[in-house]
DNA sequence: CATGAATGAGGTTTCATTCAT
DNA sequence: TATGAATGAAACCTCATTCAT
């Protein structure tokens, strides 16, 4: 029905799969500029030039195209984020470079991160079982940081005396809010609060014994 | 034109008062359960038995209720928290009471903060200057706490070594997550992860000779 | 959610139930005059000068017109034939008399009859078990036809050398071509026509020993 | 501008005649399987793996395509039907003739009638002067049965107390409500169905002297 | 001969808003 | 005060059509 969905079986043009990116960053982009509430096809088409037509040429429609836009930054974010988070080998190591490595990120793609939380914050593609993009978990990053804490405290790398679950969101809150601190406070200083969180965490995680 | 505004000279009568926050109460209501998006006035009117003109009878509009909707919460969140907080004398007591109090009113009024949250996110009311409603900062609560932690600071009551913006800025991601985490979660427990986050800011601000 | 619909409690204007009525009118007329597929919203709306917004309002969508439609003209037709069918007490004469009333509703009401068949042949509301709308069985015509020549041949009222079920559908036929039959002939004689078929299905139908 | 239709000197090559087929057969079928409002140009290309842009290659556009399946229906049912009817002598003989081929042809290419039953009833072609396609007149069967059926009154081959007009429409009637009732009833059996309205007819229009 | 890409019109639906009663 | 009635804008979606390749 419609091209590049996998639903067919010929591979994508070159040209399409151009496209299909081109409309997809420019949806990020509208998102993050106008929210998601009138972040209209229309007006996602003007940015690139393109008639809202050809969006549900290439997309099966708005909830399609918003889907992509999810799995694009999520994607981007696991790229950029993974390779340094297990490059490194004590736990508040990994916790460090997992904090500045996901705001590192933020800062680097302010408009992604905006996007997400705007589409996440209008509640699409919540199911029972968390948060679904094509039964991708896009709500995975706390389940994850929760896992790899509770691996940590187990080995001895982490301070015990903590609960991981309540950690983990108050991590990814620390992290998240940042897009929508950007919005409030548009000369926010990433780097400088990342380095404060980190300590934060740090502090609160690090076993007694290290330094 | 539109009564209980200011605009007119008269006072408001009883009745209207009453159908006022009647009216206001619904509209959090309606938005916590089914979502900004879905909150029409007519949704809005029917959790009261009430039509859709009546509200803009009473409301200059849809953006004038939900300005008022924001006001009535953030105002009873104060006076829910402030005593509590300064019910405390010491540095670490007072955050804790912060905390705490904070995540007590959320658990004890859930709809209001869902609310909050929906209509925020929905980036209503930015301007330049932060969140504005009727010239008063809805945003405030931040800038409050950085205030607050600077003080305390300077008094000797917590540890110097940490930045008091980024920390407020962390502190009030950890507690306005909740309501997004309820969402995606409901069986989420608040109480854990109340005490759990006063620990966490404890280390991260507790002076090194006090305990 | 709309009024008029029965669901909710409140018993519908009086204004409104003619606005209903009116609307329906528009639809049954427009269909009639421009086919289904070009009676738009907007073009039924234009006829009784109101938007196709307030077709919105007074029912829940197209479906619901269309719905209304055809519960309008069953039931008006059914007023109009049964009593004339049931006047009769010879299977000759009932016949007759369905034939012929079928035949002469139709040309009090053309309209109503073209725009049923407009809507019928676009597939609309077709369910396993036939044609039905909320529950009703639009299709019940030839059944229940079918059904009564069963009955009177059982009685000896009708030769028994006919099969009821064929009779029926070609009965049917002969009635239900008639708006068709008018859209390509606007000179065509429905009294003459309704002369000659129940003719036809008397030769077929009568037993051999009356006259 | 577009090949094979007669508007170009060149006479069609073999491929494109061999395509127009192919299309106007997968128009044929797609329009007898799920309707005619939603056979889009890109689902009938689909069923034949060929783009919607090579379908307004080979026909002007869509009104086109339709037209050239009328035509084809028509033709093909007149290949099957004439010889059959010619094939008999006496006036009942005939007519049988007529009703069964008809019936016949309905039963061995049903999507062939049911496509048509839907194009036709969607009012297209519709002029003062009764259904034209290209000037053709895609309502001849009525016409035409009707003036034989005059011609047999004439010669005493047919009872002269009936109308051949109303005769006719009933005749066609009985006969053109099949493929509609083949989607209401799959389990319609039209074989039996034939045998009863040839029954029917003949009773209605044999000469009283002749058996 | 054939396709993919792109447009724009038209349709339904939802809603905030206004107005007469 | 309060309501029902009505409008009109805006959104999404589908599709016939056109065009460059």
């Amino acid at each position: 029905m419609c091209p590049g969905t996998g639903a067919t079986g010929k591979p994508p043009t070159f040209t399409e799969v151009a496209r299909r990116a081109q409309i997809i960053e420019a949806a990020i982009e509208t998102i993050a500029e106008v929210g998601f509430a009138k972040a209209s096809l229309a007006r996602i088409g003007q940015r690139v030039g393109v008639s809202k037509g050809l969006i549900g040429y290439h997309f099966g429609g708005k909830d399609d195209l918003i889907k992509q836009v999810l799995i694009r930054v999520v994607e981007a974010g696991r790229a950029y984020i993974f390779p340094r988070v297990f490059a490194e080998s004590t736990g508040p190591a990994r916790l460090r470079a997992y904090i500045e490595s996901n705001l590192a990120f933020m800062s680097a793609h302010r408009s992604y991160m905006v996007a997400v939380v705007e589409i996440l914050r209008h509640g699409a593609f919540k199911t029972d079982s968390g948060l679904r993009v094509d039964g991708r978990d896009i709500d995975v990053a706390a389940r994850l940081l929760h896992e790899e804490l509770a691996r940590l405290q187990g080995q001895g790398e982490l301070r015990s005396d903590f609960d991981p679950g309540a950690m983990a969101v108050a991590i990814r809150a620390a992290i998240d809010v940042v897009p929508h601190r950007i919005i409030l406070d548009p000369q926010f200083d990433i780097e400088n609060y990342s380095r404060e969180v980190a300590l934060i965490f740090d502090r609160a995680t690090r076993p007694s014994d290290t330094n």
